[in-house]
DNA sequence: AAGACGAAAGTGGTTGA
DNA sequence: TCAACAACTTTCGTCTT
C-alpha cells in the first residue's frame, strides 16, 4: 500500500551491484525514481518503476474507494461463507461420531471461533464508525483535534456497550457533535445532520444518551463560540468580531442569553456589531450564515438594544 | 427594488404532572 | 403519556431608503 513507497528501501534490488564500488547495497527511492548505491551514493538508474499505487490516498475513505481490490463485501454476513465454519454436528468428514476427547477439543474450538467472530465484528464496526466520523469532519472542515476527540468518545461508547440498539451512524454523528462543543468549535445539530446519513432527531437522541451515560457535562454552547466562524463567513473584520464578543459578554452578565438559542443571539450581536463598525450586513445575510430566520435576528437584536441601552442608528 | 419591521399562525422540543 | 409552554419559523403585509 501507500506506506510501502515511503522512504527508501534497502536491499539487493535485482541482485545488482554498484559498478563503481562493487557494493551490493543498492537503495530504491521511489519518491525520486532513483536506484542508488548505498555505499558510494552513485545514481545507478534514474527511471526505476514505482511498484506502489500511482495514486495517493489521504485518508482511509479514499484508500478504500480507490483500491481496486479488496475483500468481497456483503452487508449482512461479513465473511459471506469465505471463512471456515466449524460444523455444529459432532461428526467427522465421514459422518462418524467423534471420540469424547476429540469432541471436547472441537467444543473448545467452536467457543473460540465464536469469540473471534464477535471481536472481528466490533473491530469492523469501529473502523466504519471512525471513517464515518472522519468523512463528516472533512465535510465540515473540522480540525484534527476535534476528530480525535470524537473518535475517543466513540471508543468510550463502544467500551460502555452503548452502541447496542443504536445506529453506528447516529452515535458517530453524536460523538462528533459532542466533540465540537467540547473543543469550542460548535456546529449546530442541523449542520451535523446535513453531512450525516441520519436525521437530526436521531443524532440528538444519541447525543443525549451518550452524554448521560459517559457523564459528559457540557455547558450550553455560548454564543461567543460561534462569533469567529460567522464573522469570517460574512467576511467581517476582527474589529467587528471583538465588538460582537464584547456585546455578548455584556448580554451574558444581564442574563439575556439564557434560554435563547445561541445561534440567534450570536447572529444578532454580529448584526449590531457590523452596523456599529460601519461594515453593515443585511439581516438576511447574517440570518443565513447563522441558520436562523431574519425574524429571530430581529427579535434578539431588539432585545439586546433595549436591555443593553444601545442606540443603533440605522 | 431591496431591506427592515412586526403581527399572527404554525412547528418541534422540553417540562412537569 | 399528555398538555402547557417558550422559542423559533413561516408567511405575509407594510413601511423606509
Amino acid at each position: 500500500m501507500a506506506e510501502d513507497k515511503q522512504g527508501k528501501q534497502q536491499g539487493k534490488p535485482g541482485g545488482r551491484k554498484c559498478h563503481v564500488c562493487g557494493s551490493p547495497r543498492l537503495a530504491r527511492d521511489y519518491d525520486r525514481g532513483e536506484l542508488t548505491c548505498a555505499g558510494c551514493g552513485l545514481v545507478i538508474h534514474d527511471k526505476i518503476m514505482d511498484m506502489g499505487p500511482e495514486w495517493r490516498a489521504f485518508d482511509q475513505e479514499q484508500r478504500e474507494r480507490r483500491g481496486r481490490t479488496g475483500a468481497p463485501m456483503t452487508l449482512t454476513i461479513h465473511d459471506k461463507g469465505l471463512s471456515t465454519m466449524i460444523d455444529w454436528r459432532d461428526r467427522d468428514s465421514h459422518g462418524k461420531d467423534l471420540t469424547p476427547k476429540r469432541r471436547a477439543q472441537i467444543y473448545r474450538l467452536r467457543k473460540w471461533q465464536r469469540r473471534i467472530r464477535v471481536s472481528d465484528a466490533t473491530e469492523r464496526n469501529l473502523a466504519f464508525a471512525l471513517s464515518e466520523i472522519d468523512r463528516m469532519a472533512s465535510h465540515l472542515a473540522l480540525p484534527r483535534n476535534v476528530r480525535e476527540a470524537a473518535a475517543l468518545l466513540y471508543r468510550k461508547a463502544v467500551e460502555e456497550r452503548l452502541i447496542r440498539g443504536r445506529s453506528i451512524e447516529g452515535v458517530s454523528a453524536a460523538a462528533l457533535y459532542a466533540a465540537c462543543r467540547e473543543c469550542k468549535v460548535p456546529r449546530t445539530l442541523d449542520e451535523i445532520a446535513d453531512v450525516s446519513r441520519v436525521s437530526k432527531k436521531e443524532i440528538g437522541r444519541s447525543y443525549r444518551f451518550i452524554a448521560r451515560e459517559l457523564l459528559i457535562h457540557l455547558r450550553p454552547t455560548s454564543p461567543i463560540d460561534y462569533i469567529p466562524r460567522f464573522a469570517s463567513d460574512l467576511e467581517l473584520s476582527g474589529e467587528v468580531q471583538s465588538k460582537a464578543i464584547e456585546l455578548l459578554k455584556d448580554a451574558q452578565k444581564k442574563g439575556l442569553t439564557s434560554g435563547r438559542g445561541p445561534t440567534g443571539v450570536a447572529a444578532a450581536s454580529i448584526y449590531i456589531a457590523s452596523v456599529l463598525c460601519g461594515e453593515r450586513r443585511t439581516q438576511r445575510d447574517v440570518a443565513d450564515v447563522a441558520r436562523v430566520t431574519e425574524v429571530t435576528v430581529r427579535n434578539r437584536y431588539k432585545e439586546l438594544c433595549d436591555k443593553l441601552g444601545l442606540d443603533v442608528e440605522l
